[in-house]
DNA sequence: CTGAAAGCGCTAACAC
DNA sequence: GTGTTAGCGCTTTCAG
């Protein structure tokens, strides 16, 4: 292991501060020299315990095999690694003691920075404040802490516009209709309906899908269909997965999509494009539109 | 910032080695109180730079939000975390380049070991020996280093055999047929058809999908069924995505699967699974199995 | 069983 | 501009 101290021995100079501005350009000519020579790469351990910062930032997700998380995983590893950050990813599979065990471990790594989706707004905040750690929160709000979420209450509202713009008056919705963010999206797009004397036909209740595998939405749909019939030109359902395992469920029950009924998903992720491509879901992709333009909110913690 | 040295001096004793075996019980019991009181946690730089092990393993894939390799990184994670170690993710984007940058930065920051779908089995080859860490690759085989893989070639016999045993005559390949395991699982495909008098009927070349946005397969089914028409009872698809992408268009194209046409995929990814309820790919399920049971091949590079 | 001290390889602060 | 030194908070080794 060449160290800092084998190379300035060999410049024949005590100080290498190779990015320093007060060096001579000799001097830096020589020391870089022998930097190449003796393949001399510095140790980031000996740095991060010095210099007090590390350049990692831990993240956390619920999941990292659902789409829409690891298309959030991948944009963050992607800017960290331009900024010159490394990131440990870390999943809390959604309970808050692994959660609690995760962020323990990170403060005492020493992280420079946190990037998380908590596992609870109200009941992971201790876990957060004992961090002493900067954290910003993604995908939903935490009071005092920096957020970055989308307005699914705002969304919901547009996806209600959208519907009524395309002339459709039956309306149904496909998800959680208390679920905390799904509650608000359900509530935007109600009520919007509402405003304009349009109450939902169908409403669907199912639990949000937490996985790819153990989703029962699809069962939920062909059961409602089978003891209530569904009525609906449009639907809006929670979520992308949700959409596709509705989609399926319509299809097999003999509706064309959109011809017959149409279908509103909400994440904008990848699945849309597989889907898209065997049954082109115009509002499918109008609503991840409609998302992504307007409903994205950043909210700071700083006053 | 409460050290080692704190709670020793709190404690009235100068060594603290709260897991040591040979410490009184007395004597631990006091240490145990003042780490609790003081609220003490190790700090794991300096217990990284002087023990000479961080406890960090790096995680190298082409892609982060693919399926098939997201559930691998989520797998890795889990088992990573359950040992201890924390798991720094790098995307190499399937660039040389951007591998190499990744490997000096990993062995900069000292960590214990590497997992590693490298970007090429032949190219990548110096920036892994540079590597003073221990390797493992995934996905793929490479010379001198432990590798974790799937033998394409017995794959692709293995579903020619599943073929035959339902009683296919007609068979094709939709895929590309000379890129590295792709061509593996071709060959084994197609010389095991070839050996039961059995010639590909369709082969449909097209290349493997890097990403879940471009890819080539839906458009170039579409072209071939119009330039030479579909003559076949069963395919196998290079890989789920290729799958996916294919049933769309046999669907479009008014086959139905997995009546008309049977769809074999390949990966065992969680896209099945989604696909699956839509139309239930019984020769995806099947040569899952298959590619589940028989295939894994672990290589250990030592002797 | 327990104390003391010498590093790990670097940064930062203060001299010359 | 350049040299020197004192830590960062821990592990390890060697005494006692």
């Amino acid at each position: 292991m060449v160290s800092m101290q084998d190379i300035a021995n060999k410049a024949g100079v005590s100080r290498v501060l190779s990015n320093h501005p007060s060096v001579k350009a000799e001097t830096r000519q020589k020391v870089l020299y022998w930097v190449k020579e003796l393949d001399y790469e510095p140790n980031l351990i000996a740095q991060s315990l010095a210099g007090n910062r590390t350049n990692i930032i831990g993240l956390l997700v619920p999941e990292i095999a659902y789409p829409f998380f690891s298309e959030i995983i991948e944009s963050i590893e992607n800017q960290a690694f331009y900024e010159g950050y490394s990131v440990i990813i870390c999943n809390t599979h959604r309970s808050l003691d692994k959660e609690k065990n995760i962020l323990a471990q990170l403060r005492q790594r020493k992280v420079d920075g946190v990037i998380a989706v908590p596992v609870s707004t109200k009941r992971s905040l201790p876990s957060y404040q004992r961090l002493q750690v900067p954290a910003v929160m993604i995908t939903k709000r935490m009071d005092g802490f920096s957020s970055v979420y989308i307005s699914h209450y705002n969304g919901g509202q547009q996806i209600a516009k959208h519907f009524l713009n395309m002339g459709f008056q039956k309306i149904g919705y496909i998800g959680p209709t208390r679920e905390s963010t799904s509650a608000l999206k359900y509530a935007g797009f109600q009520q919007y309906l509402s405003a304009n004397q349009i109450k939902l036909t169908d409403v669907i209740e199912c639990p949000a899908p937490e996985n790819m595998n153990a989703s029962l939405v699809y069962k939920l749909v062909k059961q409602y269909a089978a003891n209530s019939g569904l009525h609906c030109e449009a639907y809006l359902a929670n979520d992308d997965i949700t959409a596709c395992e509705a989609i399926t469920a319509f299809h097999e029950l003999g509706y064309a999509v959109p011809q017959d009924i149409a279908v509103a998903g909400f994440d904008n992720s990848l699945l849309d494009q597989i889907n898209n491509n065997a049954d082109p879901c115009i509002y499918e992709l109008e609503s991840r539109v409609i998302a992504r333009e307007s409903t994205i909110r950043f909210v700071s913690a700083q006053p």
